[in-house]
DNA sequence: TCAAAAGTGTTTCGGATACACCCATGA
DNA sequence: TCATGGGTGTATCCGAAACACTTTTGA
């Protein structure tokens, strides 16, 4: 969509969208070891926000969340989990930010009620798209977040939590890792969401335990030290594993 | 509010409610060795259903949701957890039914996007209040519960999933039970919820391990057997292991 | 040849489970 | 006095945690 027709869309978004709802993800990738949330920046005033947008009328908000996730990622088939619904009626709204989306019409300037959701990527896979608002979106570490703007700091780290909560429920690794990837890998992830070191030895006998991994003869070369093997999820078992419940426990 | 004031309300809902958005709410109560659902039957249709209401303008979606309990029960200081939002376009909204809420206004008759919450209240204090629209507000068995409209069965089974899947966050006797309970009632409140026996002896040494609970020197009287002892939970304990999370386990 | 990372197996410990006996009460 | 429910303690087991040695690789 260009700039101009944008703008126009969004100057008559009650003709399209359900007013004072939107929905904001949190676009989780993993990289260098390095927990990742894909942000926006605005053209104007370079504040910093959550990809988002709007519900269309008859649009489920589920295909509402799916459809920001594949603008902003072109990526298809994001596994996505809605987390929470921010309903403060203002949600620290500046009245500068008011004035600076008034420009877009008077329908962002009203109050929103937004619907989180958080999404699982496999980072080198995703190409970044700003949306019309924005100039750039990137990527940023989890713990060097810039400010960012209304309470969608607090979104964050919401749905940092709930990920935390739901790692013992589903294995994370198979959404944020490559198809192909390593022990140690898979452990650094764990670590770096949990924010805590685990032991190696017994962190591999929990993962080969589930029975969802599957070794490859192949052998991750190129680091400078012992190559470790490369695994894959394996997904008839993985399904099956999830639908019995996981029992990780970290 | 009388019958001619709320259908003038209604008939004006969106001068003063947030449109296409209303609330839900999941009232669970513990009586007689069985979990309950505080519902609603209508007046027209005789249809049953989930207490709801809508979002005043300038009012935050969890103060408009301690509202409608309020309302409902007559209770303060209610336990209440969001747990989902239901964003469906038409949510199993049949014409027929459609056709019934219009006379209320075409405001009633349009898409909604419904916030879920789930409340535990000690079901010895509620007082159930019918809203406008109903002639009955009763508890009902969660395991007979009526044909629900729309997807309030759905809500109600997902409520029920997120009671269970928190029962080992916080410990969920101290809002369903009176303030003074007996070992084997929080037992069976557990395997009510749970649906699933629990060992008498395990259960006790587990509860009493968390240290938040204050046996009293009274026993209760007056069953056929044994006078058991009566417990009630120490607020400030029961407080600092919250923070720390509970390491419960069922 | 050495440091650093990866692969593997054993011991240990604690919490959960299973289980048995005594006590109080009303029928 | 007996059936029923309530109070308490102990043995066992399994899974988690702690831990050490060997192998590979590039520097």
């Amino acid at each position: 969509m260009k700039d101009q027709e944008f703008k126009e869309f969004l100057a008559n978004g009650d003709q399209y969208y359900l007013p004072h709802l939107s929905v904001d993800c949190v676009i989780f990738g993993f990289h260098e070891d390095q927990l990742k949330v894909l942000l926006l920046k605005w053209k104007e005033g370079g504040h910093w926000c959550l990809p988002g947008g709007f519900i269309l009328r008859e649009e489920s908000i589920d295909d509402a969340a799916t459809r920001i996730l594949r603008d902003r990622t072109q990526l298809e088939d994001i596994f996505l989990k809605q987390f929470h619904t921010f309903g403060d009626p203002f949600r620290d709204r500046s009245k500068e930010l008011i004035k600076l989306q008034s420009k877009y019409g008077k329908w962002l300037s009203e109050r929103f009620v937004t619907v989180g959701y958080y999404a699982l990527v496999d980072f080198s896979k995703v190409n970044p798209q700003p949306d019309g608002l924005s100039e750039t979106c990137a990527w940023t570490d989890i713990d060097s977040l810039p400010v960012l703007i209304y309470d969608h700091g607090k979104i964050v780290s919401t749905a940092l939590t709930a990920l935390r909560m739901s790692l013992n429920d589903f294995p994370v690794g198979h959404k944020l890792l490559p198809e192909k990837f390593t022990m140690p890998e898979l452990q650094r992830l764990y670590e770096t969401i949990l924010d805590k070191p685990l032991d190696r030895r017994n962190f591999q006998k929990k993962m080969l335990g589930l029975e969802i991994l599957e070794r490859l003869t192949e052998r991750k070369t190129g680091g400078a030290h012992k190559a470790p093997y490369l695994y894959r999820f394996d997904k008839k078992k993985y399904e099956r594993a999830l639908k019995q419940g996981l029992k990780l426990g970290f």
